[in-house]
DNA sequence: TCCGTGATTGTTACG
DNA sequence: CGTAACAATCACGGA
């Protein structure tokens, strides 16, 4: 099952929209552009865009842990915004 | 009570 | 300006 998921395009529906928090990934692709652009200045979207996602499991789950760590730390501000949503949403 | 879904997040690079 | 692969997320609402 599965619909295809609609990527960008986000439609948006809330009053305030709290914007869930960010992923993993962000915090992981913050350090590679920086790593990876700076090893592969060749590299473009299309080498680095792939290479990242790769290598980014290729880490271990230890690995993940600061990028876990930041992961749940964003979402912890997501959260603030989402109790003021809730707040100022008002029935 | 329980589940699934949708919405979102950020990178790079280009026309 | 938006899109596209790449991945995680995970909070919310509805039945």
């Amino acid at each position: 099952m599965a619909e295809p998921r609609k990527r960008t395009v986000r439609r948006k529906k809330d009053p305030n929209a709290p914007k869930r928090a960010l992923s993993a990934y962000m915090f992981f692709a913050n350090e590679n552009r920086d790593i990876i652009k700076s090893e592969n200045p060749d590299v473009t979207f299309g080498q680095v865009g792939k290479l990242l996602g790769e290598r980014w499991k290729a880490l271990s789950v230890e690995d993940r842990e600061p990028y876990d760590a930041k992961a749940k730390a964003d979402k912890r501000r997501y959260e603030s915004e989402k109790e003021l949503y809730l707040a100022t949403k008002q029935t």
